[in-house]
DNA sequence: AATATATGTTAGATTTTCTTACATGAGATT
DNA sequence: AATCTCATGTAAGAAAATCTAACATATATT
C-alpha cells in the first residue's frame, strides 16, 4: 500500500469525522452535495471516510472561517487538482526522458564495444589502420 | 497530541476493523470478552477500536497461526506491559536524576556568583584580600 | 423586499452493531 | 470411545447510528 492509497482509503464513519472536524453532520453531506468532498460509501450508503476526506473538511472550514463561498473553495480545489495533474505529468515526462537518455547511453556502449561507431568506416580509421595487423 | 493519543484514539467501527485485520466480528468480540482488548465505546455502547487495538488485533491472528492459544498470548501482552512499565519507570528516575543534577549545578554557579564557596573565609582570600580596596 | 447561501431540525426508513443463546469442529482428557 | 474445552459460527431481537427528504431560518446579496 502506498501513500496515495493509506492516505485515501476509507475508514472513517461520519461520527468520528464530526469529533475529528469539529463539524456538524449536516455540514459534511452539504459540502458532500456541493461536491467538494465525495466520501465512500458501505453497501448499505453509509459514508466512509478517508484521511484525505479529513483533511479536505478542515480546509474547507478554515477558508469558511475567512469568508470564501463554497464556490470559491472548490474552485481552489479544482486548481490544485489541475496543478498537481500538472506536476504528475512532468513528473512521468521526465521519468520518460531518463529512461530514454539511459537507452541511448545503453545503445552507445553497445555500439562501442562491438566498434559499431559511425567512424568504424570513416577516414580517421582508414587513416590508422596502416598502422595495424 | 502526543504519539501516545494519537495511536490510542477511538477511531474505527468493528466493520472496518474486520476489513483491516481479516477477523470475523465473533472473533473481535471474543478475544475482547477474553481480554485481549479493551477498545472504547461510544455513548450507545458501540465498539470504538484505536491503531493501538488494530496493531494488537492483527499480533492475536499472528500468534494464533503459531498455536499460541489466547491464554499465552494474554501473559505475553501482560509480559510486555509489565516491561514498559519497568521502562517508563527507568526514564522517570533518569529524569529526576538529571533534573537534580542541574540543580546542583545551578545552585553551585549561584554560589560561585554571591561568593559563598566554602573557601570564602578562607586562608587564601585573606591572603589577597589586601590587594583589594 | 425578494433571493440565495449555509446550516438547523425533524421524521421515518434503512443499516449497522449490540447482546445473548445455542451449535459445532478440532484437540485434549478421561 | 465418550467427554470436555477452546475458538468460532450462526441466528434472533433490540438498540444505536446513519440515511434521505423536507421544511425552517438567519445572514448576506441583489
Amino acid at each position: 500500500m502506498n501513500d496515495f492509497e493509506r492516505r485515501n482509503r476509507p475508514l472513517f464513519p461520519i461520527s468520528i469525522v464530526m469529533e475529528l472536524t469539529e463539524l456538524t453532520a449536516r455540514q459534511i453531506r452539504y459540502y458532500e452535495e456541493q461536491q467538494l468532498i465525495k466520501p465512500a460509501r458501505t453497501k448499505g450508503k453509509h459514508r466512509l471516510f478517508s484521511f484525505a476526506d479529513i483533511d479536505r473538511l478542515l480546509e474547507i472550514k478554515s477558508l469558511l472561517d475567512k469568508k470564501v463561498n463554497l464556490a470559491g473553495i472548490k474552485e481552489i480545489f479544482r486548481r490544485r487538482e489541475l496543478e498537481e495533474q500538472e506536476k504528475a505529468l512532468m513528473k512521468l515526462k521526465s521519468k520518460e526522458r531518463q529512461i530514454s537518455d539511459s537507452e541511448l547511453r545503453r545503445k552507445l556502449v553497445n555500439e562501442v564495444l562491438h566498434q559499431k561507431s559511425k567512424y568504424a568506416n570513416s577516414q580517421i580509421q582508414g587513416d590508422l589502420s596502416r598502422f595495424f595487423h
